[in-house]
DNA sequence: CTGTTAGCGCCTTCAA
DNA sequence: TTGAAGGCGCTAACAG
């Protein structure tokens, strides 16, 4: 089925040298056949377009990348694909389908020291040649000096450098914790989130604001470092919840955060929200499969995704584009809180 | 088109030259530090590390992969990352964590006629050169003559030249009609998948079987094309609530199809498990956030994509590996689903 | 209209 | 121990 002539069987790759063999051209007229430049014989481009086909040619976008500086893809950086993420993902690729782009995600996939800066060598594998544009999730650093245009979701704390997107963290906070006061709640703790990022930083702060305006003092004992993580938040929560004066109501940063204490609360044989209440920030998917559905503040995931898609076209295309988005969250109640229990004594 | 003022050279990337420059070295002696070969002094491995780190220079993965054949990436290919894609995604991720492979998920997020071999031309496109192995998601076609290692999750029907990774699709099937069934349907329709790809066939065998098993008769009127879409479903599910004698229980052939199935019944004002039972397929997390709940056959879909890693990265240790997993699959009782309703006369 | 020449950024002989 | 030369697959300028 293959001509003769260069095509062993179970060779590598077809490459463009062999579409030219077979066809008897050079190679540059093949290349120019592909990419649909003129200054080719209509005959000569039927010719190498049915040698194409037969030999199941497709370029390299490895070595078109190198070569020329436009890719039509665009990238999105994360360091690992979990729920948030992936939805995130879902938001990036519904808004791309349809464009021309197509869509590119990377994770790094590094742990532990390296972690710090993983984007900005994530970038500088990918950038100027790999990747038209990127999307960047959580960095945790400032990418300003970026050779392609960069739009960070949920971004670094500090000086920002580069378009962003993200939702109304403080104001979520404020109404997790809104909630829980108007359930009775006094002794509400907070599991923090990882604290280079502005969204931590900024659900602490409506945490305290909103703990403040309820009259209530901040008991500093009861405000500790989850790091966004259930592992993390699971140990953390242990602790809180096994001392003597317990919080009954715990807001936790983010969804992950917020199952690791609901695993930790089982673990002492706490109910929740009979004994305590929970709530997490996200709404990630997994927020409605949890024993019990986690009551949770809810981050337009997909939307977030989909606007910084838009965003990132629009530098893409030259546009004038707003440097910076923020979306709506809204308090999703589930079954994760109730009043605050009577005292045992 | 590019800006025609951000282009300016000195913004750009840095080359390995670059470093070489500075470091008043030759181009292949920084090659040889970043690739920790032996032959170079120490004190040019310090020099050059040091203006490597001062530079922020990262190797070009484009680069790399168009020289040297392996790259430390694997890739994982998908039409586009919908809930199902990136479930499989979060396996992939954790089982990829801490193998020294980095991660990179493809979308080719093409609609329509061109959807046909997507996985055909993104693996060309990627192969060779940029990913040293790939997962391919619900191929559409097989995919025997490829230069890397392919592991298939949800594969192509028909003959396989590759690893494959699946659920039992058939037995999930015949879980579900019978749980139909014992509820006291005997009218139950079923909305078929993909029918290019071997679970779609299945599960549709199994509801046949499972319905003979009881002593049913299938009414082929009942059996309708989704083609695992939700838009697609809801317009079939529409057609075939609206009917006469329309049945009981849909059973749909994944999760999306049933979303559109408790759409259409919303839009007819069915109630659901009251007038109409809706069992899906997948459980992905989702199927936990419909309204109400829905039944469905859970398939371990982070387990099937950390089983394809694992394949893959045996093919490329080139360790001997079993061609083919297929991994149980449980039936998952939520409020989609109850009892057969009186009839209305 | 077609082919030749030159790289893109990197890695790999091989010679100095 | 280092550097010069060549080439991976492709595309952009030019030359024929």
């Amino acid at each position: 089925m293959d001509t003769a002539i260069g095509a062993r069987p179970g060779a590598g790759r077809v490459t463009i040298a062999d579409v030219a063999r077979a066809a008897g051209v050079s190679i540059p007229t093949v290349s120019k056949v592909i990419n649909q430049r003129d200054g080719v014989a209509q005959g000569t481009i039927l010719r190498v377009q049915e040698v194409v086909e037969q030999l199941g040619y497709e370029t390299s976008l490895v070595a078109r990348s190198l070569r020329s500086s436009r890719t039509g893809v665009v990238g999105i950086l994360v360091t690992e694909f979990e729920p948030f993420s992936t939805e995130l993902l879902r938001g990036v690729s519904g808004a791309t389908t349809g464009t021309g782009y197509e869509l590119l995600a990377y994770a790094g996939l590094v742990t532990g020291a390296e972690q710090k800066g993983w984007e900005r060598r994530s970038l500088s594998r990918l950038s100027g040649t790999l990747i038209d544009g990127a999307i960047v999730v959580t960095p945790s650093t400032a990418l300003s000096a970026s050779s392609i245009p960069v739009v960070a979701i949920d971004p670094h704390t500090g000086p920002e450098g580069h378009a962003t997107v993200d939702s109304d963290n403080e104001g979520g906070a404020v109404q997790a914790v809104e909630h829980l006061v108007a359930l009775g709640h006094t002794r509400i703790a907070h599991l923090r989130g990882r604290p280079d990022l502005a969204s931590a930083q900024l659900r602490e702060a409506g945490y305290r604001r909103a703990l403040v305006a309820a009259g209530l003092d901040v008991d500093e004992s009861l405000v500790q470092d989850g790091g966004y993580q259930e592992d993390r938040s699971a140990e953390v929560a242990l602790a809180l919840l096994s001392g003597p004066d317990r919080p009954t109501a715990v807001f936790a940063a983010n969804d992950s955060s917020a199952v690791g204490v609901l695993r930790s609360a089982a673990a002492l044989g706490l109910r929740v929200p009979e004994d305590l209440s929970v709530v997490g920030f996200d709404d990630v998917p997994q927020a409605a499969t949890t024993t019990p559905p986690l009551t949770t503040v809810a981050q337009p995931l997909v939307e977030l995704g989909s606007h910084a898609v838009e965003m990132l076209l629009a530098m893409l295309r030259g546009d004038q584009t707003s440097d910076h988005v923020r979306l709506p969250t809204t308090l999703r109640v589930r079954q994760s809180t109730g009043p605050v229990p009577t005292p045992d004594r």
